[in-house]
DNA sequence: GATGATGCTGAGGTTACCTCATCATGAGGT
DNA sequence: ACCTCATGATGAGGTAACCTCAGCATCATC
């Protein structure tokens, strides 16, 4: 039961440690926090040839599936404080992920634009995240996978 | 789609915010990462109660389910540096609801104890936790309940 | 053309982690 | 007894990813 997961790079807070290490009590919300576990644990998996953070990669995303936008408006898909947003950009920037250009509409504003490398970027990361999921759901029989994402579907809120 | 839910307060990270509120590409990991955000909030709600963060209350769990145990191992449960075990132990203390005594065995090492408010809060934690999970798990058939019981199992690794 | 709202960013803060160095103690060898 | 190495906790200092608040440019409105 040693913590070796514990390993150098960049470090993303444990959420829910304990309860997967030993989930026979609440039941239920603790399996759930050890799936999430293992979904994190793949995800960093998945995102480490880019070298890229799950903050960046989460902007990425939103700008692959809808397109270039404000900083104001990534900042809402992203639900975190425009001023954050402003850092995450100029970290795909700095990476040559996205551009900024001024909105041709209104001057204060600035456009957050993917790169042709954002774009292929944006795309490799979405095949390599199907794959993951498929790691991890692909051990379950089709109607088990049917009955999760029903389930799933009517918790979500 | 506004994100009014980054209230004033302790800061957590948002972790999986788009997929949330727009899940319906990958499906299986998007509606997951959904159900985690509503999990996580309501957990946040649980605590607020006793003005305790997370990380405080995982400690306290631990502690609640082993008993007195070293810094070090209490770090091992919680699967981060044993420097940081001693935050939040000092956190806990603050508040008085654990305290360290000397381990009798070894004198170099520092075992920490709830204190009986420890302990109260410990046991009306985990009261709340059974509440909070049944709030979201209780519209759930029987059934269903089973089902998504042991799919999270085969999950959990 | 003054007034207030809006979009971005500089400055500085917080939280929850981390590593490395230090100090006391423990355990084992000679 | 003494020396050496390992171990438990902690001081000092760092980082990542958030935050708020203030300031500046621009826009919309009256």
């Amino acid at each position: 039961m040693t913590a070796d997961d514990r390993a150098p790079g960049p470090a993303y807070p444990a959420e829910a440690g304990d309860e997967g290490a030993e989930a026979h009590e609440e039941g239920l919300a603790e399996s759930f926090w050890s799936v999430a576990r293992r979904l994190r644990h793949l995800s960093r998996q998945t995102l480490e040839p880019w070298a890229i953070n799950p903050g960046h990669s989460r902007a990425l995303g939103v700008l692959t599936r809808h397109g270039a936008m404000r900083l104001n408006a990534l900042a809402e898909h992203l639900r975190i404080a425009p001023r954050s947003t402003t850092e995450v950009v100029d970290g795909l920037e700095e990476r040559g992920l996205v551009a900024r250009r001024p909105d041709p509409v209104d001057r204060r504003a600035t456009l957050v634009t993917l790169t042709d490398e954002g774009t292929r970027v944006g795309a490799a990361i979405r095949a390599a995240r199907h794959t993951e999921a498929e790691r991890l759901f692909g051990g379950l029989s089709p109607t088990d996978r049917a009955h999760l994402a029903r389930i799933l579907r009517t918790l979500r809120d």
